[in-house]
DNA sequence: ATGAAAGCGCTAACAC
DNA sequence: GTGTTAGCGCTTTCAT
């Protein structure tokens, strides 16, 4: 029964046209309070909603959004999905998931098909929105979308990010603060342009606030913890050794933190170890990681309202920053302690 | 242009009846083979696609489905999603994602909402597969859906599982053929009905195989790396100590793993552990860990497919079982080896 | 094997 | 403020 009410049933139910009670749907504020009412009243009743398809139909205003991801790790698409779908529940939007792969030859024709759904907008999450295929198809099919982090031909679209820069720098401080002079660094691949800027900060954060910056404590891994775990190595076996270890993503962290047992070094006790990320091993980790929140499900939560905004006002902000957190957990110590300890290290 | 090409435009083009592009599209047979292929290259150069509204609308059939899920961890979240959406995509439908509270009292009321979005049909992920509310607003609408792993009211719908006693059996045979017979379980919570299955597999093979069953070596955790690490300090402080620790889950294992190495062991060497979903934390340890393959992605793929199949025909088969992999990395040694490397145990 | 007519349930002009 | 008249692009009868 409640599956198909017509507007017309309202309509006839309540005394007016089913032009009125479209009217009151949609909130139009030419109707008499006291005819609202009395369609509202109706409405709620029989437990009318609006078919969604028939509107769309009518309007080509679907409330419905897509999100577009290419090669996702699980756990990362997990946390946009949850973020844009937070953002159109607020709206009363709905999400529609797609993935695409970018490296593909057909990428353009997926892409025009998803197209073809006719939805409001869509949202890109890297890498697929740095992929000029895609931002060239959707361009030319004049729909509306946003980007999460993207790096290139940052005009091409409203889009959200994160201040990678910032946060490396704050980290840094964060360990100096914690008495820490001899840090070490592992990069990522330089093709990241993300682990880029994590680099930067952490060096402008070293020589402003006075670290102790030595090229040989510098390493370079893959993301993986395989890789931290090498460039821990490689790090330990200097002389003298780093009292910290700032890992440009979690898995190295981890990786890191395996080199460190693997030596017979306790971290923290013996290492102080801060990953980026806060992915879900940075928690299921002994000592669990100190690390920055990438704040991902509010990025994709911030990037779909931006999108849902453009809709309606095609002239809104360009782009949004983001705030990110240093989680303080357990893998870092207040160097004076370390001393207490009686364990090697210079002074 | 190719935005709005319409069953029109294609018959004009091809010099027939709207109605006749309408049936090459939907693959009616009963067209001439010759006007097919006239009108197929005419779709073909126009790059014609349905308006998937308009379709919904005169069918009732819109070719999108709902996945629901509550309560996500993201990484699961993320590999329903990414199962759920590769069925659709063979089948050419598409893939809402919604977020519901099963908690909330208001669950029934959003599911409605949901469901008045006209789709096809409905997949439910655990643990809102197993909510009553949920069940019920859904067979009341009349909405076909199937779920994935549920543990009640089974005969409610279609539904894919995996058959978690067979992979612990298996799992623990593999121990017991390494040469362990000293085997420890860390068992999940006992609401968790899965988790019950592993614990019976687990008892059945060491029961059946030979395995030495000790009291002391089945202790309880609640599915999290801290507890996992609980568990396994008492594990290695009984005497004797078990070679092998089976953890009913990855972040149990890891916990264990942890416990180990602040004893002074390492593993494989010392201690063999295995766990069980292979969570992403499986490859972030160092070592490896050995693991059960919960295929996540392929029990939500499957149970997309069943309920489009079942969406043709409502009388098709009733549950799935899908398979598991034992995924030997390297957190286990055959007992042999162990016991040339020369550290205590007795025989 | 193909076509004509009548909606699906709504919104978008316009009138009143 | 409210009602009327057309469609949106397709699928469904039912003819031919």
């Amino acid at each position: 029964m409640t599956s198909s009410t017509t507007l017309i049933d309202i309509a006839r139910e309540a005394g007016v046209s089913f032009k009125t009670v479209s009217r009151v749907i949609n909130g139009d504020p030419k109707v008499k309070a006291e005819t609202r009412e009395r369609v509202e009243s109706v409405v709620a009743r029989l437990n009318y909603r609006p078919n969604v398809w028939a509107r769309a139909l009518a309007s080509s205003r679907s409330h419905l959004l897509a999100l577009i991801y290419d090669n996702p790790s699980p756990g990362y698409v997990g946390q946009v999905q949850v973020g844009a779908m937070t953002a159109c529940q607020r709206a009363g939007f709905h999400l529609i998931v797609e993935e695409v792969n970018c490296q593909s030859p057909d990428i353009a024709q997926r892409i025009r098909e998803i197209v073809s759904l006719r939805l409001d907008g869509v949202v890109l999450s890297p890498p697929a929105c740095d992929c000029p295929a895609v931002l060239e198809t959707l361009r030319k099919a004049k729909i509306p979308f946003v980007r999460i982090a993207p790096h290139e031909q940052l005009d091409l679209s409203p889009y959200i990010h994160m201040d990678d820069y910032k946060a490396a720098y704050e980290m840094t401080a964060y360990l100096l603060g914690a008495g820490h002079r001899d840090i070490a660094f592992i990069r990522g691949p330089s093709s990241h342009a993300q682990a880029e800027e994590r680099y930067r900060g952490f060096l402008a954060a070293m020589e402003k606030l006075g670290g102790n910056l030595r090229r040989q404590w510098i390493e370079t891994g893959g993301f993986t913890a395989r890789s931290g775990m090498a460039a821990g190595e490689r790090l330990l076996s200097t002389k003298p050794a780093p009292t910290a270890i700032f890992a440009s993503n979690d898995d190295m962290a981890m990786g890191a933190m395996s080199a460190a047992f693997r030596r017979g070094m306790v971290p923290p006790r013996d290492l102080s170890i801060v990953g980026f990320d806060d992915a879900p091993i940075a928690t299921s980790l002994w000592p669990q990681l100190t690390t920055v929140r990438q704040p991902v499900a509010k990025m994709a939560d911030g990037a779909t309202e931006m999108l849902i905004e453009h809709l309606n006002k095609p002239d809104g902000a360009k782009s949004r920053l983001v705030g990110f957190d240093i989680i303080k957990r357990d893998s870092v110590v207040r160097l004076a302690n370390k001393r207490l300890n009686g364990k090697k290290r210079k002074s």
